[in-house]
DNA sequence: CTATTTTATGACCCATCAGTCAGTTTATGA
DNA sequence: TCATAAACTGACTGATGGGTCATAAAATAG
C-alpha cells in the first residue's frame, strides 16, 4: 500500500513477500494465544484459532507443521521476552534487591499486558516436568533457567559481600520467580481485573518480602513505605 | 474367604458386600491415580486406568459416572488429606513457625510417599483458574482456601503478638504454600529421586526463608545449623 | 491479457476414545 | 442343584478434531 521504499528495517533485509508472510505468521501466534489463553492446549482446536486469525484451517498449516509448533512458537517468544526483562534489570544495575524488584515490576507489567500468554505459560511450565517428550521439556527448562541464572548472577554478587544469606543463588532466585509468578496467579484464581493491579505496590510487597521475610525482628523498626 | 466376623472395623458397620464394593473402587481409584500422575489428565484413557486396575473399561462404570468424577474423586480425596496435615500441625501447637515447619515437613512426606498425587494436584491447580468449568473451579477453590485458613489462623496470632509482619495472614499462608509445592516441584524438574530428599532440612530451609528472608542482616549472627 | 506461481480453502480422512450395552461369568441363597 | 441377582466384559458407537489435499482464488510475471 505505502511506498515502502525504506521500510523502516523492522526485518533486518527482507523483500516485501517475505515481510508480509512473517506478519502473516504472527497474526495466526496472535490469535493462537488467545484461543489457548481461552481454552487451554488441549480444548483448543484449530478450527478455533483459524477463525480466530480469519483464515481457514488449512491455511495454518503453510505457516506451521502442527498445532504443537504453535503452541511451542508462542512459549519460546514469550520465554525470550520474559529473559529480557530480566537481562535489562540486571544491566539498570543496583544492588540484588533493587534488580530484583524491577525484574518483578517488569513482569508484572508484561503479563498485564499479555495476561493471556501468563495463562499459557502457567500451564506449560507445570506440564513440563511430566512430559513424556523429553526433547521439548529440555528446550523449556533451559530457557527457564537462562532466566533463572540471570537473576542469580545479581544475588551471587551480594552474596559475596555478605548482604544475602549465603545459600545457592540459583535456588534463590527460582523461590523469588515462584513468589512472583504466584501474586499474579492469585488474580485469576480471585477472578480479579488484572488491571486494576499497582504492579509497583506487588512487586515491593513480594520483594520485601522475599528479603525481610515474614519474621518481625524485634529492634530494627521497619520503614513503613 | 476369611471368616470375617471381625472384621476389623475400618469402614464403621458395613456388610462384607459393601466393604468389597468400596475396596475395589478404592482400587480403581489409585489405578487412575498412577495413570493420571503419569500421562496427564486428557492423555490417560479409560483402557489404560482399567487395565492398570485389572478390570475391563465397562466395569469403571459401575463405580464411577465418568472420567471426569474419578480424576476430581482423587484431587477432593488428597485435598482432604492435606487438610488433615494442616490441621494436626496446628493442633501440636508452638508459634506460627514451629507450626507452618511442622506442617511443610508432613506435606514433604506425604508427597514423597505419593509423588503421583502431587503431581496431578500441581497440574490440576493451575487448571482452576482458566477452567470454563465453574462448578468444579469453585468446588476446588472451596478446599485450597480451606487449607490456606488453617495456616493462616496460626500467623494470625503471631501478628497479633507482633512477632510477623503485619500483612494479610491468608496471604502469607499462600505463599507460604506457594514455596513448599516449588520445592516439591523442582525435584521433578531435575528428575531426582525424590526418595532421596530429606523432608526435614527441605522445610527448614523452606520455612527459615519465609520467615528471616534472604537479606543478611548486619547485627544478628545466624545459627548455622 | 495470459501463464505461472503463491496462497487460501474446507470437505474429507482416519485415529482416538469416552461412554454404552447385550451377553457372559461369578456369587448368593433357597 | 438350580434360579436369581450382581458384577464383569469388550465389541461397538458416535463425536471429536488433527492433519491432508484437490481445487479455487489471488498475486505476480511476461
Amino acid at each position: 500500500m505505502q511506498p515502502d521504499t525504506e521500510p523502516a528495517a523492522s526485518q533486518a533485509t527482507l523483500g516485501r513477500k517475505d515481510r508480509e508472510k512473517l506478519a502473516r505468521r504472527r497474526e495466526i501466534l496472535l490469535a493462537a494465544r488467545k484461543v489457548f489463553a481461552q481454552r487451554g492446549y488441549t480444548n483448543a482446536t484449530l478450527e478455533e484459532i483459524a477463525e480466530q486469525a480469519e483464515f481457514a484451517k488449512g491455511t495454518l498449516y503453510n505457516y506451521f507443521q502442527s498445532k504443537e509448533e504453535i503452541f511451542r512458537e508462542i512459549i519460546f517468544l514469550l520465554m525470550e521476552d520474559i529473559e529480557g526483562l530480566a537481562e535489562s534489570a540486571l544491566k539498570a544495575g543496583g544492588d540484588a534487591r533493587a534488580i530484583l524488584a524491577r525484574y518483578a515490576r517488569e513482569a508484572i507489567d508484561y503479563y498485564k499486558e499479555h495476561d493471556d500468554l501468563f495463562k499459557i505459560a502457567v500451564r506449560e511450565i507445570h506440564r513440563v516436568p511430566m512430559d513424556d517428550d523429553r526433547t521439548h521439556m529440555t528446550e523449556v527448562l533451559k530457557r527457564v533457567n537462562r532466566l533463572e541464572s540471570i537473576l542469580a548472577s545479581a544475588l551471587r554478587k551480594d552474596i559475596r559481600q555478605k548482604k544475602v544469606v549465603q545459600e545457592d543463588p540459583e535456588e534463590l532466585a527460582q523461590i523469588f520467580v515462584t513468589i512472583i509468578h504466584h501474586r499474579i496467579m492469585r488474580w485469576f484464581f480471585q477472578g480479579k481485573n488484572i488491571q486494576t493491579v499497582d504492579s509497583y505496590e506487588e512487586a515491593e510487597f513480594a520483594t520485601r518480602l522475599f528479603f525481610e521475610g515474614a519474621s518481625l525482628h524485634r529492634k530494627d523498626a521497619r520503614r513503613s513505605s
